[in-house]
DNA sequence: ACCTGAACACCGTTCAAGT
DNA sequence: ACCTGAACACCGTTCAAGT
């Protein structure tokens, strides 16, 4: 087999097979992905550029699916929850894609309509022009975090309980790793709405 | 040349050179960090354990030599504020590296009485225990962002002007990479403040 | 146009062998 | 105890060759 009267092999089944290894492996291999779709390593190449261009497809793909509900009717600070709430929840369907695309930038036009929709949101709080990109990577580093934390093990520090009191007292609480991501990431969202509060009515004065 | 009189080889020699590659190149590798030192790959065994252990100590280098000025005397939202810069700081001097550290967990001490320190300092700003540890994660995602954010190229969502009004205003105010980080980080550095003095104000009522 | 197979320059890790 | 060199099983990428 040389040329194949129909193709072997899609950009959708490449980023298939790779979405599937990181979430089960952590990572994805050029060898691993053309051995689950059948087909030879080399080959891959004529449907992507290079293991960078692999990644930013998987980015593409976190959000292309995801369905934000109308804004209108809400005041800024619910549509922003809802906003940064779709933007985690995003990143954490494939948590460990997370720590792929943090060294990587971001290309992909679907997250840049998430991102347009928060600095509307953003400029309806009052928040003045300047702290806008500031807020915008604030939420950036909340929500990339949040879901990190969904593919750390189910202790983090595990402080030696004399040495370090107030830590023990934090930590004592545990539970497990979804309940510990989304309690860190509902507390991250409130003290964003809140001073993103403060800071907007600043302007008034 | 076998078995040399006085080792050849040191922990703190691997440290240092695979740093120095992380700093230049944003990896390391065993054949290079062996091939700096002047010796066999193979001889890096007899320090460390694997490469998830030299990154390791690399991320306790970051820590390592930095001083805390004393917190007694200050409020605690200076205190915070202190120790907040302090953990950023530290991820800031080798800002590559951070990519290498955010899937993995940490096992470094020094890290940890950092920790312990911003856990005392949120107790005393009135915080409930329940909250404390979120918001310690919340601080570890914004420190994390912010150094991450050293590490972007110049521009980031280079939005189309037309298409994506609001995001367009908010970085037309475009600076260097420092300059926007730094903007970045004192913008949530501000807002964390700010939600947990009002957290810690429901506790009143 | 679309695929295979071989080739190349890289990895991390192990282990027998030397002193 | 401490090092070397060879070996192994992996990588990403290129390219000539086939249809």
């Amino acid at each position: 087999m040389a040329r194949p009267p129909s193709p072997l092999l899609s950009v959708e089944a490449i980023v298939d097979a790779a979405l599937v290894l990181v979430d089960e492996t952590g990572d994805f291999s050029f060898p691993k992905v053309a051995r689950r779709i059948g087909v030879s390593q080399s080959a891959l190449y004529n449907r992507i550029d290079n293991r960078e261009h692999i990644i930013e497809l998987m980015r593409g793909r976190l959000f292309s699916d995801q369905v934000i509900p109308p804004l209108e009717g809400l005041p800024w600070d619910e549509a922003l929850r809802v906003l940064v709430r779709a933007y985690r929840d995003g990143f954490a369907e494939h948590p460990r894609l997370v720590p792929l695309l943090v060294s990587q930038t971001v290309q992909d036009l679907g997250v840049v309509g998430l991102y347009e929709n928060i600095a509307i949101t953003l400029e309806r709080a009052g928040l003045e022009q300047a702290h806008i990109g500031p807020a915008i990577a604030t939420i950036d580093y909340l929500a990339l975090g949040a879901a990190l934390e969904l593919t750390a093990p189910a202790v983090v520090w595990s402080p030696p309980a004399g040495e370090f009191p107030a830590l023990h007292r934090a930590t004592a609480l545990s539970e497990s790793v979804e309940q510990r991501a989304e309690a860190a990431f509902a507390f991250g969202l409130d003290v964003l709405v809140a001073g993103v509060r403060v800071k907007a009515s600043h302007n008034f004065f």
